[in-house]
DNA sequence: AATGAATGAGGTTTCATTCAT
DNA sequence: CATGAATGAAACCTCATTCAT
């Protein structure tokens, strides 16, 4: 079991490369923007070879990739750790802050830049990392159509999807109008009268 | 007085040429889409010479935002046209309809081109198209909380904004999904919904 | 007739332009080798940008390819004006001197290089061009089987096909010892014991 | 004595590891080609290192250069075993048919890289393979001549090399038409009529 | 013996832009 | 008005090679 977790120095130092341009690739993408952002001001800014870049990375898209991992992992971690608390309508609102906080810490610039991976690509790509938000959903709308919170005459299904549509208009526009507003909030309050809806 | 109408062949020639090559733009963008639409390509297609690009448009942004008059010019018909029937809430659920229907005529590569361009160059660029839309919704709903069918303890262009935010997630969504159900009516559903909160 | 020959100073300037790239690649195949050889190096050596390059050849093959065309244009040539002479065994062998002439003329690197390329792309690609020099072996080996100077019990299609493909070793063993001895000489030497069993 | 043969499990690793890196480049050679093969994609493939391939190896070339062994190896097998039989004339074409059965067991794709190499190359590192099979032919003819089945006023090397000569441009031709014919039974022909004028 | 992370020179390719005709 | 040849900066990507572990 230890053996699994102790790396080498070698190894440990291996994954700090990969993290620095990683890291590097976040922030630049935050000040200039993806579209100016290329592998060489990466690799200059982060300190290592061009040849590193692609030792860890097939492209700039990867790495684009790779924070979608990451926010499918704080999804899975939200659900593992039970984090979701009282009334099914509360716990729905959780998870639209959950989405909302996650994009204003991520950076409106990197956002978008995701936002425009995902029409690009499409969902048959998308699709694998995507899955966890939507589960967490529908479990949680499930259960409270279980306990009587939740209209059942609707799939949980269906009203997960809308949801996540409707949410993702926000973050969307916030997008638009480069985060000059509280994408938290507005979110919170356009679901909170769509829930009307379906809360019995 | 004749002369301003009265075009010499060479003036004619000039139009047609502007013409071809804003055309051609306009066709590749749907086609091939923008990130790879390059400025030979247009001049390639159109048959005229990259010279004669310069001489019509500064850059490749001068066709874009022209592009987006189409979609300007739609809407500011059907404003003087007037055409929207029935209650309120009919005429929102019209509104709606003719946003996505919209988008289905222009085909889903070309509005992902478009949404792709929007969230890049945000809201600035796409002023007159941001604003023709939501005075449209905005003038039916407060005609329509003057006559008492709408909620008045909101503003119209809270209202209005909302609506729009939902639709465009619809059709952010049915881009990622590359047309693959119908967009018109998923999206009147929710806004039924979404409108009983203010409903009277 | 006059109008399509008279070319302006610019189309002029243009084939210069074309002809000063095609002749630099030539000659540093011959003096640096083609593995050595890249656009830039080209470019340099000709004193036009890389962009120029790119302008006239699509890559490094088309510069090779283009070769090809000029040697077939060459075959096309002694077929218009009509230069074989003599009975049909001095024409064969004039023939194969054109062949090996020309190989000798083109110097021991580009050939290499062109029969490099022929075995890479096949004979799909290379079909096209190579036509002239085959048509020419079948009419005059079917001419002198008319006038009785040719066995006619084999098809001229395959008298020629083996005379090709023998001169093409002799090419091939030329280019593997590196033009240490006399290429034509030893080619006709032993075409013509070969042809002994065909000559009546 | 003992510890000449016996060999401590390191340097049995050792000799494995070489092995392996040796067989996986001749494999992927025939796969990919020469061209292709870069030293990162035989260690993949092998499961090694990229360090361990220059512990055994100084460059690609050196396993080239290794792989034809092979060749060589068969070629004197067959001399070894002395399998000829027949007349001259039969034993000289039991000798074509060596070549071109070798080429057509390697397979088309393999034999191309070789000739391509070998053209590349030139004639010294291929010395070994270059020398094997001409001595073959050398002596047959040469015994021939002495029991006067060969014409004599002509050398043996050189008849030799005439031969060789057609038999790699048949080869050649095989590789340019992508294995689309029966090269054993097209080039015997050939040798048959060849020697026509030299056998008495 | 074996590893594999890190290097970076060097190649290819693209494309907006200019300018003489 | 129109042309299109020419530019060259700037992106991309590859890969043999080294070296500390």
């Amino acid at each position: 079991m230890k053996d699994q977790n102790i790396l080498t120095d070698r190894q440990k130092q291996a994954l700090e490369t990969k993290k620095k341009i990683y890291d590097t690739a976040m922030r630049l993408v935050k000040e200039i923007g993806f579209e100016k952002l290329t592998i060489s001001k990466i690799c200059k800014e982060a300190g290592v070879a061009v040849g590193s870049f692609y030792y860890y990375f097939k492209s700039l898209d990867f790495v684009i990739i790779q924070s979608y991992k990451l926010v499918d992992d704080e999804f899975k971690k939200i659900h593992q750790e039970n984090k979701l608390q009282g009334t099914t309508y509360e716990k729905i609102l959780q998870l639209t802050d959950y989405q909302t906080s996650y994009a204003v810490n991520m950076g409106v610039e990197l956002v978008t830049q995701v936002y425009k991976s995902q029409i690009n690509i499409g969902n048959d790509y998308f699709g694998s990392w995507n899955r966890e938000l939507p589960k967490l959903y529908i479990e949680t709308i499930k259960s409270g159509q279980q306990i009587g919170e939740i209209r059942d005459d609707y799939t949980a299904e269906n009203i997960a999807r809308e949801i996540i549509i409707i949410v993702r208009g926000y973050i969307y526009d916030w997008c638009i109008h480069k985060d000059t507003y509280d994408l938290t909030e507005n979110t919170k309050d356009s679901i909170k009268k769509y829930l009307r809806f379906y809360i019995k």
